[in-house]
RNA sequence: GGCCCCGUUGUGUAGUGGCCUAGCACGCCGCCCUCUCAAGGCGGUAGCGCCGGUUCGAAUCCGGUCGGGGCUACCA
């Protein structure tokens, strides 16, 4: 590899669901290091040769969740380009002339096979157990006549390859050094609908684009071959290959959106998982933390760090523990008002809050998120904990779990603590701590854990809350004296 | 079934013939800290799939075996 820039491409596939996959992220991030590392182009290129799963919606969520992440590309469907249309859709064109030649050159034939032909050819075989796959050429060398007596007919041709006994089996791949791959059978190029299937069409658009690295999941191994004999039959240079290890689920198959909700991209999103924390546990995921010292790495010190021998060759289970925990880490790590903003955001996104949200919850949330920021793993999670400060003092209730916890001093200690903290000035959470420490601990000679869960659970309705001082402080004197004063008539 | 890829604690990885009685991170367990929960600190648990070879010496090299995964579409 003597390349001294890249042209990296990442192939995109809408899914019938409308929703990217995982994986996309997962190849899109490699190829960016790259083609960074490298002074190249990223190009992202929407590959849409099956109308059956066609979606028109999916393309602005890969735009979207793509962005999110900031894996941005230099060429693409929705910025242009040198060499576009960037959309195979859009280069129809194109392919026909390649299929043409193929044709002429006798590298490809028609085939007027039915589907339900080729669907009982393979039922037949597995039935008989039979190790034979692939097309049995039953049309080669047929005109459309000949054809047309046999049985399975099918009006409208679609176009095969016509593999030799010895294709190319062999090449170099930038993970895995040399491989052996299968040998294939005669891959249909031309859908019955006048489309390119991704085999042709992936090889001409990235002769066209000058594509120099296809970066792409393990599982293209095995059509490798396909893609070489036809670079070969064109005259064209083949560019360099890397095939990333899979994605697993837990079960260790392939990552799929039935079995892990984590294959969905917008999943992340939506859980409130930080672009950064899904970024970094990525680039985790078949590669060598970046220092030696720290699995926490920026995209910058990963682009730095990159080299394909370092890429691992098996696939990575995804586990969402460790991505949990490095999104708490870069939860802790954010300043105050960048992690309130990114809360904020992270409600009106999923339609929690209006949009704008209302200013005095956006103050509230702020002032608060100091007591929250060390208990967070996800930005869903904050609303649920400050759920007490943004309810009336009216509809604080005690929970079950909660007032079982208390004795039978929970009303002495609820009216001491409203006596002392009467007076307490200023209402800040020093000052509350001292006095009620003062009041409670020493004068009452009351355990601190013991004196306290009364009034967190006045407070609050729970046994588990933000800190208790900062809490009253964030709340002021009006509502604490308010909820305290209420569950001691309530207790007693 | 056939072909191909792969195999270090539960998970992600370090390790490229001696520095490995296998390191780190997450998880899990325990202790400390402590107003709850976290965060933080300290400690612990658990692994080279198996069998043969090569070698003075193997997690590291070779063979086999077993196991996992992928492909086997007019899907990508």
């Amino acid at each position: 590899m003597s390349e001294t820039s890249a042209r990296v491409r990442v192939r995109v596939a809408p899914s019938p669901t409308g929703d990217p996959h995982v994986g996309t992220a997962y190849m899109a991030l490699f190829n960016v290091a790259w083609a960074r590392k490298m002074g190249g182009e990223f190009l992202l290129r929407i590959e849409d040769t099956d109308r059956a799963r066609f979606d028109p919606g999916s393309e602005q969520q890969i735009y979207d969740s793509l962005r999110w992440l900031g894996l941005t590309w230099d060429e693409g469907p929705d910025l242009g380009g040198p060499v576009g249309p960037y959309r195979q859709s859009e280069r129809l064109e194109t392919y026909g002339p390649v299929v043409d030649q193929l044709l002429a050159d006798g590298h490809a034939y028609h085939c007027w096979c039915s589907p339900q032909r080729l669907a009982d050819l393979r039922e037949q075989r597995s039935r008989e157990k039979s190790s034979a796959t692939g097309y049995d050429r039953l049309c080669l060398g047929m005109t459309r006549e000949e054809r047309e007596t046999l049985p399975g007919f099918s009006p409208t041709p679609v176009v095969r390859m016509l593999i030799p006994d010895d294709p190319p089996l062999t090449f170099q791949d930038a993970v895995r050094g040399e491989i052996r791959a299968p040998h294939p059978d005669d891959q249909v190029i031309r859908k019955a609908d006048g489309f390119p299937t991704y085999h042709l069409a992936v090889v001409v658009d990235d002769h066209l684009m000058g594509v120099t690295h296809v970066v792409r999941g393990e599982e293209w191994i095995s059509s490798t071959p396909k893609h070489l004999l036809l670079y070969q039959w064109l005259g064209w240079d083949t560019p360099e290959f890397a095939h990333m290890p899979l994605l697993r689920n837990a079960d260790h198959s392939k990552i799929s959106k039935r079995k892990n909700p984590a294959a969905r991209l917008t999943w992340f999103r939506e859980q409130g998982f930080l672009p950064e924390a899904l970024l970094n546990f990525l680039q985790l995921m078949g590669f060598p933390p970046a220092h030696q010292d720290s699995e926490v790495a920026s995209l910058a010190e990963f682009i730095d760090a990159f080299e394909w021998s370092k890429v691992n060759t098996v696939g990575p289970v995804f586990d969402l523990d460790k991505l949990t925990w490095l999104n708490g880490h870069y939860i802790r790590a954010l300043p105050t008002e960048e992690l309130a903003a990114r809360i904020a955001t992270h409600l009106t996104e999923t339609g929690t809050w209006p949009s704008p949200p209302d200013p005095s919850a956006l103050t509230l949330l702020t002032r608060a998120t100091p007591l929250i920021r060390e208990r967070l793993t996800l930005l869903s999670e904050a609303l649920p904990k400050l759920a007490f400060l943004f309810a009336h003092d009216d509809d604080i209730t005690i929970a079950d779990d909660a007032r079982s916890q208390l004795g039978e001093n929970a009303p002495a200690i609820l009216a001491s603590a409203v006596t002392a903290l009467s007076t307490v000035t200023p209402f800040d959470a020093a000052s509350i701590e001292a006095a009620l420490r003062k009041t409670l601990v020493e004068e009452m000679g009351i355990k601190p854990r013991l004196a306290f869960a009364p009034l967190r659970i006045g407070l609050t309705g729970e046994r588990v809350s933000p800190p208790l001082f900062e809490s009253m402080e964030v709340l002021g004197r009006t509502s604490t004296l308010t909820r305290l004063g209420r569950a001691a008539e309530n207790l007693s």
